[in-house]
DNA sequence: ATCTTATATTTGTATGTACAAATATTGTTT
DNA sequence: AAACAATATTTGTACATACAAATATAAGAT
């Protein structure tokens, strides 16, 4: 007996449960944000157990990419996933578990220097592969020119 | 003269000033989450001079969608884009304003029965063309077919 | 009729987000 | 040097989000 592996594709439409039909334009904006819930539900998910939000994961990420140099707020700032105004208290927050220090900058004290600690990088090391699986579980619903074409298309929005 | 519009398409590594080169399918998901927020900074701009928030607008909209009939708490928590916890004060907000009102249902107490105001019809019909237009101009880089095809896609991922 | 379970909504708490104003420090001008 | 502008960060406030617990009502079981 084979045991069939039904998979569901709800189309925009459905998921949003509104039956007048939509412009194709609307459908893709709507399509777009709620793709990316999807998606960001799937990583706070995977986060939770370690009692770290996605947004506190995405700095913690900055900090490493640093490689040792620190980082000041407003660096953090420009490079995060989804700007937001206050990463003074999300440092905060990691500051408190010991997952990044802050130092007054010795030579210009308006600036900060943050750094990921150990901790900090021990704790990356374990969520690396989870977000990594929730990554390729996801793309891997298309194929490698897809992936690359949508990509393309995503980036073309937004010019 | 002519005057050369130059248009800056950013690639999502450039956006994020990650150096590194990262796996198609991480490009991908982080694509989709910026290209959402990109949208949704948008359509808040527009909404910022009416004192409302995307969340509240789309509140709104499943309200008007009843087309007259109401709509109860759990009703609206299902149709919304982004699930939220807190319809409760979501509406608390839209009833202050007079955009919507809320009233027991009489046959069951434990629901609560809301409806748009005449003044939330009015709000919608100022906004609705602001908004068409936002979802023109983004939908609007990329062509017809490929429109479609995103949409598609974009299901597919959440399957 | 009382007890239990299910349903619908509200409230509480912690965190995140957006924006403006406040503070601190440095650099520049007069 | 004092005044002013620029830069970097912090603080305040309102709102949004996530989750759990509390409350209220209705429906079914004993």
């Amino acid at each position: 007996m084979y045991v069939q592996i039904l998979f569901i594709q709800m189309k925009i439409e459905e998921l949003l449960k509104t039956n007048n039909d939509m412009p194709d334009s609307k459908k893709l904006v709507l399509n777009i944000i709620v793709t990316a819930n999807f998606i960001s539900e799937k990583l706070t998910e995977v986060l939770k157990p370690f009692s770290i939000s996605s947004q506190q994961f995405n700095v913690l990420r900055i900090l490493r990419g640093q490689k040792n140099k620190p980082a000041n707020l407003s660096t953090i700032q420009e490079r995060m996933v989804s700007k937001m105004s206050n990463t003074t208290r999300l440092v905060d927050k990691l500051v408190e578990k010991n997952l990044c220090e802050r130092i007054v900058c010795p030579s210009n004290r308006r600036k900060i220097e943050i750094r990921i600690t150990s901790k900090g990088l021990e704790l990356l090391k374990k969520l690396d592969p989870l977000i990594e699986e929730i990554e390729n579980n996801i793309a891997g619903k298309i194929n490698k020119k897809e992936i690359l074409s949508l990509n393309t298309k995503l980036n073309e929005l937004r010019s």
